[in-house]
DNA sequence: TGCCAGGCGCACA
DNA sequence: TGTGCGCATGGC
C-alpha cells in the first residue's frame, strides 16, 4: 500500500488512519511552516481549508479525525505530503557533516503543502516577529474576519483563514487591531491585490521558480525570504531555500566556521550546494538550530 | 527596562 | 555592494 492511502476505508467517516513511515508529525507541525496548529492530549488540532482536524501519529500510523463526514481525505494527504517518499528525498540531499547531522536530529521532519493564501498572508505577518505572535496574529484574524467551522460538540469555536477578499475590505486600522502593526498596509495590498486577480497564486505556482520568486517579491513587504516560504511551503518548489537569522547562523556556523559571510554569499551558496530538494535541507537546519544548538540566533541576516 | 523576533525597504558610504 | 536603521508588538 503506498504511503498516504487511507487504511480504513468504511463508509464516509469522521475518522480515517493513513499509513504514513517516517513521519515526524510533532516536529513538522510545530516547525515554524504553519501556525494554526496546537497540541491538545497528544495530538495536533488545526484548521485545513475550512475544515477543523484532529491528528494524532500512532507507530506507523497516523489517525484523523473531523468534525464532518466525508469520504474524500486528498485535502489532508496533499496538505501533509504523505504521499512523498522521504528517503528519496533525503539520498538527494548532500552528505556533508552537518547536514547529516541536523537530518538524524530532526528525522521524520517534513514539509506540508499549505494552502497558498494562508502561507502568503501568513508569512507577511511573520517579519521581525516570533513563532508565538505569528500565531497569536493569525488567531486574531481568523477569529474576526474567518467563518465559523464545524468543531465536535463542546468544543471552543474555530474559524477558517479569512479569503483575500474579506481583508482586501478591511480598513489598515482594522488590521492593525490584530496586532500586525507596521504589516498591516502589506497584508492588506497582497490581499487586495489576490483579491482582483492581479496576484494569481496559481498561475505563479505554475511559473519557473526565478518567475514565480520576482512576481511573489513584487508584493510591498515580501522580500526574498518571505517569497521562499511562500514557494517551499504552499507552492511546491522543493528547491527554494528561505534564509531567515536561524538558517543564515546555521549556514554560518556549520558551513563557514562562523565567518561573516553575507546574505548574497549565503543565498549563492545554498543555491548551488543543497540541490533540488534543498528546502528540505533548509527545514532540517532551521529545526536542528531551533531544537537542539544554541538558544538564539546571533547575527541578524544582512540585506 | 532593554532586547529581540522564520524581514523589508530605504538611505548612505 | 554592503551596512545600519526604523518600523509595531509582546514576552522574557
Amino acid at each position: 500500500m503506498p504511503a498516504g492511502t487511507s487504511v480504513s476505508q468504511p463508509a464516509p467517516d469522521c475518522r480515517a488512519v493513513f499509513r504514513a513511515c517516517d513521519y515526524d508529525l510533532a516536529a513538522t507541525l510545530s516547525s515554524g511552516q504553519a501556525f494554526r496548529w496546537h497540541a491538545v492530549q497528544g495530538g495536533w488540532e488545526g484548521v485545513i481549508l475550512g475544515r477543523w482536524v484532529r491528528l494524532h501519529a500512532s507507530g506507523k500510523q497516523l489517525c484523523a479525525q473531523t468534525a464532518v463526514p466525508g469520504a474524500d481525505w486528498r485535502w489532508l494527504t496533499e496538505y501533509l505530503r504523505l504521499g512523498e517518499d522521504l528517503r528519496r528525498v533525503l539520498r538527494t540531499l548532500p552528505k556533508d557533516a552537518p547536514l547529516q547531522a541536523a537530518v538524524r536530529a530532526c528525522r521524520g521532519l517534513r514539509l506540508l503543502r499549505q494552502e497558498p493564501w494562508e502561507c502568503l498572508a501568513s508569512f507577511i505577518l511573520s517579519s521581525a516577529k516570533r513563532i508565538v505572535h505569528i500565531q497569536q496574529a493569525v488567531a486574531l484574524l481568523c477569529e474576526r474576519y474567518g467563518q465559523a467551522v464545524a468543531a465536535p460538540p463542546g468544543h471552543r469555536p474555530e474559524y477558517s483563514f479569512p479569503t483575500a477578499a474579506t481583508l482586501a475590505a478591511c480598513s489598515e486600522r482594522e488590521l492593525r487591531a490584530c496586532g500586525i502593526g507596521f504589516r498591516a498596509p502589506f497584508l492588506r495590498e497582497a490581499a487586495r491585490q489576490v483579491d482582483r486577480g492581479e496576484l494569481d497564486l496559481a498561475q505563479v505556482a505554475g511559473s519557473d521558480l526565478e518567475t514565480a520568486r520576482r512576481q511573489l517579491m513584487q508584493l510591498p513587504g515580501v522580500g526574498r525570504k518571505i517569497a521562499d516560504c511562500v514557494l517551499l511551503f504552499a507552492l511546491g518548489f522543493t528547491r527554494a531555500f528561505p534564509v531567515d537569522v536561524w538558517v543564515a547562523k546555521a549556514l554560518r556556523e556549520l558551513y563557514f566556521s562562523g565567518q561573516s559571510i553575507t546574505l548574497a554569499k549565503l543565498l549563492q551558496f545554498s543555491d548551488s550546494h543543497f540541490g533540488p530538494y534543498g528546502g528540505y535541507a533548509q527545514q532540517y537546519l532551521y529545526h536542528y538550530m531551533r531544537t537542539t544548538r544554541s538558544a538564539r540566533p546571533l547575527a541578524k541576516t544582512a540585506n
